[in-house]
DNA sequence: CAGTTTGGTCAACGGCTGTTGACTTAGACG
DNA sequence: CGTCTAAGTCAACAGCCGTTGACCAAACTG
């Protein structure tokens, strides 16, 4: 039915697999997320899912994808550095379940958190390293503590004040903390 | 053997299981921590564990009791403030592995969760509303995103730039951080 | 039309888990 | 010594998990 999008007719289920897959590792965990819940969500039979993905690793690895899509920081004002990463990522995170996914999962994989250090040596490091040539590890890691310390607190302890956190807050909070993470001192 | 201690005989054992647990609950989180695990590291048989401790939810109760010890920021030169509760953190994570296991089991367990906010409630809370009384649970929220930020990128992710931080450098750079926080703006 | 590929279901397997109850040993006490 | 109790062992249960292979149905191809 409606082959108006054109893909095959596997693709509907293979996405729908993907979507569920999504929710579930979010919301539960890799452990917890289990693959029976997955297909129940997606409507579809387990056996799906190890076709489609071949075992719940390979599920994961798909599901898990995360691009942080930094901006280019040294296109920017100097002074606007902090500000605009702060509300750069609560918009990234506000829409994208991946990262709490992976947060979620990571904890209790090691596998994930290799690929979490990854991401976060590669794409924060070298944004960090376009605007401050020094000591840019340092500061990638002090600007990881406060960007991951946010997303744990409010989307998986789910602090009643961090949630309750407007954009204009965080930018206005945690935007002077980068600036001086970035190129303070 | 050894009754210096004075304690009944199996009082060693479950010492010895509570040590286990902690360790495993830190290591692999609440899901992977399996009773028959812990009850290995601590030499004895897996229904040791259930006589004294009830069930799993009960050793991890007791395993994971976390009590930040925060010193009282009102007795403090107010400038100090935030290198004071810098350096009182990393000190005290240093040699707790409580926090690092609620931070890993709380990720996939409900119950866990609710402690980990009841007690950044109570004791960060607290600790900040006694020097500003001026919109403290805001300003409780942000100290919980910074501090557990590091925690999280430097004892569970493992983040090579954060996990080489010395005492120092936490201090010099987050001290700041917790300051503004805490009595700024 | 027949035949082959693709999409999907079903029941089952082996393995690991938390948990239990019956059994055996060691210590304390008279 | 005998007795009673606490401490510890052992084997097993039921349940859930990831994963598999045999089977069925739909749809495209000639």
């Amino acid at each position: 039915m409606t082959a108006a999008t054109g893909g095959r007719r596997s693709d509907r289920t293979r996405a729908a697999i993907l979507t569920a897959a999504r929710e579930r590792f979010a919301a539960d965990g890799y452990e917890k997320a289990t693959i029976r819940a997955i297909a129940a969500d997606a409507g579809i039979d387990p056996a799906m899912v190890m076709r489609y993905y071949g075992n719940k690793e390979g599920l994961f690895a798909v599901a898990a994808q995360l691009d942080l899509r930094l901006p280019d920081l040294a296109a920017l004002d100097r002074a606007a550095i902090g500000d605009t990463l702060a509300g750069h990522l609560f918009d990234r995170w506000e829409d994208d379940d991946a990262l709490v996914a992976m947060l979620r999962a990571g904890v209790s994989n090691a596998d994930v958190l290799d690929r979490l250090r990854e991401i976060f040596a590669r794409q924060v490091g070298s944004a960090v390293a376009a605007v401050c040539p020094d000591d840019p590890a340092t500061r990638a890691g002090l600007v990881a503590t406060q960007a991951l310390g946010l997303a744990l607190c409010r989307y998986v302890l789910r602090l009643p004040p961090v949630v309750g956190f407007t954009r204009e807050q965080v930018v206005a909070w945690l935007g002077p903390t980068f600036q001086r993470y970035i190129v303070g001192n």
